[in-house]
DNA sequence: AATGAATGAGCTTTCATTCAT
DNA sequence: GATGAATGAAAGCTCATTCAT
């Protein structure tokens, strides 16, 4: 499946990470055309790699919710578990400001992932209820907030700062009234990250 | 301005309502010919009342956020400024969960509305502006929470709420945090409505 | 044929009016709903009266080339061919200047008046013909010169007025050459009309 | 700019050619789906050769003014400016004879060229102008006539041509007037060209 | 008779996708 | 394996013409 030739490794690789740029941009409703531009190659070059638009658009995805998978397993054994959760939880927030492509794959875990070949989203979503799960054994976050909620307001800060093109401080101030709306008792602030 | 004749503005308003759900299921993407096919009617009885898929749209809006606008004036007044303020932000998610079109209405508020005629986003806004002054005027609101963030955090919760079709019961939850993260101190939770 | 009613009687001229105007300022292209607005009718009025676009320009025209046969009949027998001949010459390309109907339907006269009901384009032709006959049995045109060819140098200096939007002077300047170019020796030119 | 491809360079050629011909007979008012249909081509394939109808028309122009200039400036230099003058008229008009959108160029030439990119039409105009002024000098053509009359003239034969469907023999005879026209004395005549 | 709403065909343009080189 | 030319199915919009009031 992996191209052998080096030069198809290689257009492989720069079609993904200009697909992300324009698809984080314009969302799923830029032109593969201009993906194909700036990537430097020919548009028939993208199809031979991704036979569809929408391959393109997962493969984007994909990449970035297997790190994102990643990171939040290596944070689930994690000694403070609440700041494991809140931090994550910016992290997911930070990463798809501006990246208009990744929030709204973000959507797609809630329900309608359909069709798809992966399920990427899903994965995360669960990996993320591995945080949460955690830090509401530790007490840092309230007890009867379920995944569904939190997730939804995970999705809901991130298109917010996505589309609103919210800058680092709102950002951070929103987050602070959610954090604050998910900690437990007075004491849970702690555990949290206070700086970007 | 309105037609006239009793079939002209049946017609013009079931193309409004028609208009309203089209959009709302597929945002501005939707297309103007399926408003049509939806609505009973040749695409250029479409065009004819609304000049422009612009225009349809912003009759959409208009219609919603006029609406909204004259509830949050009303609610200006109230002898209770923090119910009114959660309750308006309820009553805004609720309105749009499932309308596409609107949520990306709010969005617009935040900053690129252009050079549209009209202003009704950022109307909305200003109105909502008030109420969240009020309560914070009241204590019911905590006093370092700024419109910018309350705002994001109003267009986020509206998005997830379409985007991942939440029921009530997940949407009142989410809305359940965001509130007890805006809420000032342990006693301002009274003042808030607690049911649907 | 004719409307009895009074107010109908009123519309119909009047469109035609409008019609007139409207198509000498945009040519055919321009639209039917633009002449029933500027007459200040419903657009099926106008429908009513002319059931075709091609029936209403066709109106405008026979009404313009009725007229000019009629000048071209009177001139006939003019005791002094030569400026009868020159005079309606220039009179067809002012009238024609900034009527583009007018001139577009000058060239149907040519040849490909086809299935049209009537021919009023060939009867000025004729007419036409007619003084230039005199005139040159008169001494005043060049013997030599065929109806054809005049036709087509009064069909294009007409059409270059209107397109080029000429003014009086340039036209003037250029009807001149025309008349140098059609007149028979060095004593003809007596006869030609000297001004506008 | 160019393709490369053969088989574009073809289609390329073809749909120039047939966009010729399409608005050579309907004027700028012909549908680009017409060149489309009659070039073998799918709609759009004249689109990526030329991103616009506007675009497509300027193509068709450019490459008939160019070369048209050309001779112009290749005439400038003529021993017999006469001659030269005359026959280029002549040229003109028998090379805008049945190509409507040609002389539709020739129009805007007078005046209307607006923010259009190329001035090609300007151009035409100008290396006409000089031709005539060399004319002039030599006392070829009446020293009296200036460009704007001369040019209307040139417009106005060559749209009746087009317009008239005028063959040789008539458009010849029409010219001959002109020319006699636009002659100086008796003895300038001998410079013309006499035959097409 | 007059109105203006409704219609559908047609136009220009865009884009994901396929095909020939 | 890479290229870019070709494609056809939309989409937004206009206009001559017909229909119901």
């Amino acid at each position: 499946m992996e191209p052998t030739r080096a030069d198809a490794r290689g257009n492989r690789a720069r079609i993904l990470e200009v697909a992300e740029e324009v698809f984080g941009r314009g969302g799923s409703a830029a032109s593969t055309e201009e993906v194909a531009r700036l990537a430097g190659v020919g548009i028939a070059t993208v199809f031979r790699h991704y036979p569809t638009k929408r391959a393109l658009l997962e493969a984007v995805l994909v990449k970035h919710f297997d790190r994102l998978c990643g990171q939040a397993d290596d944070l689930a054994g994690s000694a403070d578990p609440g700041r494991a959760f809140f931090g994550f939880f910016r992290h997911l927030v930070d990463d798809a400001a501006g990246k208009l492509a990744i929030i709204e794959a973000f959507t797609d875990a809630g329900g309608d992932a359909r069709d798809k070949a992966d399920h990427r989203p899903l994965d995360l979503r669960a990996a993320f209820g591995v945080l949460l799960a955690r830090a509401q054994e530790a007490g840092a976050v309230r007890a009867d907030a379920r995944l569904e909620e939190v997730y939804a307001l995970l999705v809901g800060v991130s298109r917010a700062a996505a589309h609103l093109h919210l800058d680092e401080q709102v950002r951070a101030r929103a987050l602070g009234i959610v954090f604050d709306g998910l900690a437990c008792g007075e004491g849970a602030e702690k555990s949290r990250p206070e700086d970007a």
